[in-house]
DNA sequence: ATGGTCGACTATCGA
């Protein structure tokens, strides 16, 4: 079987109801993984997403902040949860399709504005948050999984608009990426985005406080794809769709795909 | 070096 996946931070699901159901339209993923849904579950819009034939939802929401949600056109039983970090956050949510491929979707910290734990515990909240993906997955040691989100780290050079000027702004510090790069090796996890486009700029996330977004260009790839060892070599045709984020009272972040032939 | 803009929901907090 053959299904193509998108990850997007839409930033208010109830908001931004009638994008979602224009990027369905448009694009038909088999799945869409929606974080920072900012609702909760009962309160989410899905009759448009029904009518389009996405009727698979895996949700977690709780009111005004974080959620994550999966919609899928193919039949998804719910994998579970867990609350990372203990911080009472809707961060997480699995779904599990009928071959067995198990779809995590992940909505990481931001961390806060100083890349320090000792004076932002909301750094130290991201760092702990990491550091228990790395200890979950070591343990389990997935197969057959896939992890998308806003992982809310950009780990490469090109995976930002300047690496200099980032290097001590929360999401692209060394403490960060290594963090990251070890929930990685614990898991077996190889990036899908980068294996299809493996140099150059790429990003997924324009801040709205940037004026003239498209021209400056001051991007960072925040939103990812990954994939187990066992099942990399079927994920093909990774693209960020740029062209959102010029819609009408758009989201910060874009949509990233990916194709999987399994 | 600073401030810049959003969304949830009322006064700030989180990003």
């Amino acid at each position: 079987m053959s299904f193509t996946l998108a990850t997007w931070n839409i930033n208010s699901v109830r908001l931004r109801e009638a994008q979602v159901t224009r990027l369905l339209g448009e694009e038909t993923p088999d799945i869409l993984c929606l974080q920072e849904i900012k609702s909760p579950v009962d309160k989410m819009p899905l009759e448009g997403f029904r009518a389009l034939g996405y009727t698979h939802v895996v949700a977690r929401g709780q009111k005004g902040y974080n959620g994550v949600a999966i919609l899928s056109k193919l039949p998804i039983e719910d994998a579970g949860d867990r609350d990372y970090a203990a911080l009472g956050h809707a961060r997480h949510v699995a779904a599990r399709l009928e071959n067995g491929v198990v779809i995590h979707n992940f909505y990481v910290p931001a961390g806060g504005d100083i890349p320090d734990r000792a004076q932002n515990i909301k750094f130290g909240q991201k760092l702990d948050f990491l550091t228990e993906m790395r200890d979950v997955f070591a343990e389990e040691k997935p197969q057959k999984s896939i992890l998308v989100g806003d992982l809310n780290i950009a780990p490469r050079e090109d995976d930002v608009w300047d690496h200099k000027k980032l290097l001590k702004i929360v999401s692209h510090t060394p403490v960060e990426v290594n963090h990251l790069t070890d929930v990685m090796e614990a898991g077996g996890w190889a990036d899908v985005t980068r294996q299809d486009i493996p140099s150059g700029k790429l990003f997924s996330w324009w801040s709205y406080r940037s004026p003239d977004w498209d021209a400056a260009d001051k991007g960072r790839r925040l939103d990812h794809i990954w994939a187990t060892g066992d099942i990399k070599a079927s994920a093909h045709s990774s693209r960020i769709l740029r062209t959102t984020r010029g819609w009408e009272q758009p989201s910060d972040h874009v949509p990233v795909f990916a194709t999987f032939d399994l």
